[in-house]
RNA sequence: GUGGACGUAGCUCAGCUGGUAGAGUCCCGGGUUGUGAUCCCGGUUGUCGUGGGUUCGAGUCCCAUCGUCCACCCCA
């Protein structure tokens, strides 16, 4: 045997065994966001580096380290998409449809990033994106994280926590990373390398430190929801009383600061104990200067993206995820004459029972393999054509999941007869 | 990028202080020459991740390398 290719790391096939969880988290989420206004967007996974340096920040992980660039023929340095929202403002910017108008729009596809992987993290990951773009909010802040608490209901999902926060704007922000910068400089010495390193690059995310010993040292430092300017004070406090009066559960998380630069005032993250260390399955904030930062007119916009594979991981740990049986109609062929009729008696059975899955069975075998086959598939009913029948004009059906005798039915009433077969079948089980 | 655990049949795994490979499952054939699942009998699974080294002899010990998983980091 010639030596195997390799898979490329991180980057995993998703089985037909899994498909139906996937299908399941798909169809809820299509279903839901047309239900809440959101029209599907598709654009390339393939951007200019540019973008994601300008809508993500040149000091974050995500474009520091974890892009998969590349320069084209064209010299051109292209970047694969680390995450959704960029491309969806640079393509409602690059088509015309700002010019005060309002857009909900939903973007599901795969991501890139180049890190370790590990349970629940990937090379190329799905998220579903959702972005409302030219909303002032605080409602449709609110109205979001109301849609992915029912997606999770629909779902089934138990035990998805919800932590909120508010970084206020760009300037208040700024005012606050002059604070805390202050206050980490005067502890330098308590600082792990971590912290050191973050200091320089993003400040904000020292915050977020697992370090125990950092723990002190970190609820000590000055709180950026107290350094909020008014208008984020207000928002942000109309986002909790809205929560609440929906009864959707939430936690103030004040050191809940988010790794991409764009995001302002409202950020959420829906988090679960169910995954290891990679606890996020869906997050997101406002982006209130993003568009502007792109060359677009300023418009507010916010959105958040939810993680496929860890939704998946979640729906499957809940139970498994039954896909249905291949097949209802398993048909057995025997004999020479049989073969070469039995496509086109299929083909005619699909015709006049487009609803129904008929299974052929190909490739010959025995009797004895066709029917193992015919177990396998799942199928409640064998029907049988051999050379025998052919020549009395009928075939037989054989049901396969309970204990009964074999019938047979002419050939010209045969769709009628596997229907009634079925209907018997069905509602044995 | 850093650390730890692990790589043996398609899959799940056993293999002791070194003596050239096993179980279950799956698959195939037969028992049943026109009938599955069950049962009985038989059969194929393999560069022991890869490359070196130590040794009379390496799945086992050593080194390197690749891969997987988990954690750090980062995040969906």
């Amino acid at each position: 045997m010639t030596e195997q290719i390799q898979p490329v790391r991180g980057m995993n096939d998703v089985l037909p065994a899994e498909m139906a969880a996937w299908h399941a988290i798909e169809t809820a989420a299509r279903e839901l966001l047309s239900g809440y206004g959101y029209q599907e967007i598709r654009v390339p996974v393939v951007e200019r580096t540019e973008l994601f340096k300008r809508a993500i920040g040149e000091h974050t992980d995500v474009v520091e380290k974890e892009m998969y660039t590349f320069v084209d023929q064209g010299g051109e340095s292209l970047t694969l998409r680390p995450e959704g929202t960029a491309g969806v403002m640079r393509a409602i910017i690059s088509n015309g449809m700002l010019r005060g108008q309002r857009h909900k729009l939903w973007c599901a596809g795969p991501m890139f990033r180049h890190e370790r992987p590990q349970k629940g993290r990937y090379r190329q990951f799905h998220q579903i994106s959702v972005e409302a773009v030219g909303y002032v909010g605080p409602d449709v802040d609110v109205e979001l994280i109301a849609l992915c608490a029912r997606l999770w209901r629909r779902l089934g999902l138990q035990g998805v926590r919800l932590e909120i926060n508010s970084l206020g704007t760009a300037e208040s922000r700024r005012a606050y990373r002059e604070r805390l910068v202050e206050y980490l400089q005067a502890h330098q010495d308590q600082l792990d390398a971590d912290s050191r390193r973050r200091l320089q690059g993003n400040p904000l995310r020292v915050l977020d430190s697992k370090n125990p010993q950092m723990r002190a040292l970190i609820d000590a430092a000055p709180l950026l929801t107290e350094h909020l300017d008014p208008q984020s004070q207000e928002h942000f406090q109309g986002v909790c009383t809205a929560l609440e009066g929906l009864g959707i559960p939430f936690r103030v998380n004040p050191r809940l600061v988010r790794g991409l630069d764009y995001y302002s005032r409202t950020v959420f993250e829906w988090i679960t104990d169910a995954l290891g260390a990679q606890d996020a399955v869906c997050s997101g904030g406002r982006y209130d200067g993003l568009i502007a930062q792109l060359g677009g007119e300023p418009t507010p916009g916010i959105g958040f993206a939810m993680g496929i594979e860890r939704l998946v991981a979640l729906l499957r740990q809940g139970g498994p995820c039954v896909t249905p049986s291949s097949a209802d109609v398993y048909i057995v062929v025997s004999g020479p004459r049989a073969s070469s009729f039995s496509l086109g008696l299929i083909e005619r059975l699909r015709d006049e029972l487009p609803g129904r899955r008929f299974e052929l069975n190909l490739g010959g075998g025995t009797l004895k393999t066709q029917f193992r086959r015919a177990d396998r598939s799942g199928a409640a009913l064998a029907v049988i054509l051999g050379d025998d029948e052919l020549q009395r004009g009928v075939a037989a059906l054989k049901p396969l999941r309970r204990e009964a005798g074999q019938s047979e039915s002419p050939l010209s009433a045969l769709a009628a007869a596997i229907e009634s077969a079925l209907a018997v079948a069905a509602a044995q089980t």
